[in-house]
DNA sequence: TTTAATTCAGACAAAAACATCCGAAAATAG
DNA sequence: CTATTTTCGGATGTTTTTGTCTGAATTAAA
């Protein structure tokens, strides 16, 4: 039927997670790397990839370069990025607020019957994303620790 | 662009979780109700809302009877009936596991980066649907505690 | 300067989610 | 039994999300 609660991610963010995790990792060198590359190591949609990428590059969340040899790279300032930073940039921070049930009425003076509860574990995830920077997923990679790859 | 991180509900889910709320409420002293007052009394489209019983009927969340006088009601037992149980009715259990960055092959064994952090509350958000039964719900609407319209 | 390889921009297309329509079957009051 | 009101089932329509195509602009090597 419907989608449910998804305490996981739209296609479209977890392209763009995945792709900024990438792009920062093989940066470390300096290197560019091009749409091609990218959605080969994590197993995206080629053009798909690139329209979300150069949303992402007009936010300042990463650098491009178009021409030949040119592709897309992370800087030093760029790789401290939060998971939820992508997340903002691609939905705006609405979605870390609102209610469990979807009452639009529901507050601090007019809890719903799960608000506290809910409202606690929402924010333990927030932290979680908001706290993982792309940084700490490079050193992840070049261990051998994680792969980008769906399966 | 994208949908980002919904920890919230899909429509259907939500217009599914008060419809339950709503239904249970009006079955306390009997009476059944029709999609007309359902769709009314939560702010959803009636069609759509009676497609969605529909399918939580057949599968056993509720009673539903046809013809003049007929109408959707909630036993006794089925009050029990958790967040967790709608949900899981209307997109199956999966939506309860998966990994916090997408990626299909992370586990115990080979954990992305905010693998454990990211278990434990996701455990947690399991934890308050489950606990949060129709019943509970009755009982704030009676004390006029919770409304169940959008605004 | 030429050429090849790339990003960029906007239109277009496909799939999934959300929502409606219509006629049939069922139930009950009168 | 008849008239009325409801759910049921399946097709259809709309909107949002996801994904693709095409051509122009950009860059640097040769």
């Amino acid at each position: 039927m419907g989608t449910g609660i998804r305490i996981m991610l739209s296609k479209t963010c977890e392209y763009a997670i995945r792709a900024m995790i990438y792009i920062a990792q093989q940066s470390k060198n300096g290197s560019r790397v091009n749409v091609k590359e990218i959605a080969s190591n994590i197993d995206s949609p080629e053009l798909f990839i690139g329209k979300i990428l150069q949303g992402l590059s007009k936010k300042g969340l990463l650098q491009s370069l178009p021409g030949r040899y040119g592709g897309f790279y992370i800087n030093e300032a760029e790789a401290k990025t939060s998971l939820a930073d992508i997340v903002i940039a691609i939905d705006g921070d609405k979605i870390f607020k609102g209610c469990g049930v979807g009452l639009g009425y529901c507050s601090e003076k007019k809890p719903c019957p799960i608000h506290a509860d809910y409202k606690r574990a929402r924010n333990a995830l927030y932290k979680i994303y908001k706290e993982a920077t792309l940084w700490q997923f490079r050193e992840s990679i070049s261990k051998g620790e994680i792969r980008l790859k769906r399966e």
